[in-house]
DNA sequence: TATTTTTGCTTGCACTTTGCAAGTACAAAT
DNA sequence: ATTTGTACTTGCAAAGTGCAAGCAAAAATA
């Protein structure tokens, strides 16, 4: 399903054609912080996407240059799924979503916790995560 | 439709429950940068929402504390809506959508523009836009 | 070597959401 | 008194979502 209609130039409307829905994010969160790269680590996440939307989600995130797929070192059976660029640089984004959510909504201390850490350094914490994230890619 | 399933305690989760669609950001726009308040304005924006869409979506923002309707000072025929300072909150998640986008998509010569100024001192930009917004609701 | 399990999907189907067009009710302008 | 503007609601077809089941190749196990 090729979705070639640009609504805009606007770079809102465009970005949120690309993630705008309620999973996408999701899984560039996994890649970005839990580190989870293969199909059944996303399966496992606690929102418990289903199965068709996730590849469906996979396939679009592909599509548009903010993740590849390729082979796992470990086993042929699975599939390594990795940020690119493009998904790295949504890091920014994604910690301000963190910041925003963390004012007005509850959640775990443990959260809170890393939160404050990121809240003393936030350029510091995009920098270094972000360095991590292009290491183990390659 | 109350929308009570909370998927997860995660921030990143519980913020995409509330806006995580391809319109709802799109109104936020239009209340921080375009100064457009009202039904018919947002249906003039360049996306061209559907009416129904439209409504339950500012439904949603309102139930969610993002946005409060008032009555318009023009007419009472119209309805004023504005951004509460949880939605004037969202405005550095705005700011870095918009620079995430002007690194991979190509946008119109003004945008860019109003963005290399913003890039200059995005913490100063927030701050004035912030002040802007607080003052314009009452 | 044969069988079972793991992994990454696809398919079918009911249900929900979306998007377009049309309609409605009240206020304001003519 | 009639038309226009504003903020919606309604009907309906098409598209998308979510659950369960199925499937094929690879890996692990017997």
């Amino acid at each position: 399903m090729p979705d070639n209609k640009k609504r805009s130039d606007c770079p809102i409307s465009s970005s949120l054609e690309v993630w705008g829905d309620k999973w996408s994010l999701l899984i560039v969160r996994d890649l970005m912080f839990a580190k989870q790269c293969t199909y059944g680590d996303f399966l496992k996440s606690a929102e418990k996407i289903a199965t068709n939307i996730l590849a469906s989600r996979l396939q679009t995130l592909e599509e548009n240059g903010i993740i590849t797929k390729s082979d796992h070192p470990d086993s042929k059976a699975k599939v390594l799924y990795q940020l690119t660029q493009k998904g790295i640089d949504l890091l920014p984004l994604m910690v301000e979503i963190n910041l925003w959510a963390e004012k007005y909504y509850d959640l775990p201390a443990d959260r809170k916790a890393s939160l404050n850490e990121v809240k003393k350094d936030k350029e510091g914490f995009i920098k270094k995560t972000a360095r991590e994230l292009k290491k183990s890619s390659y």
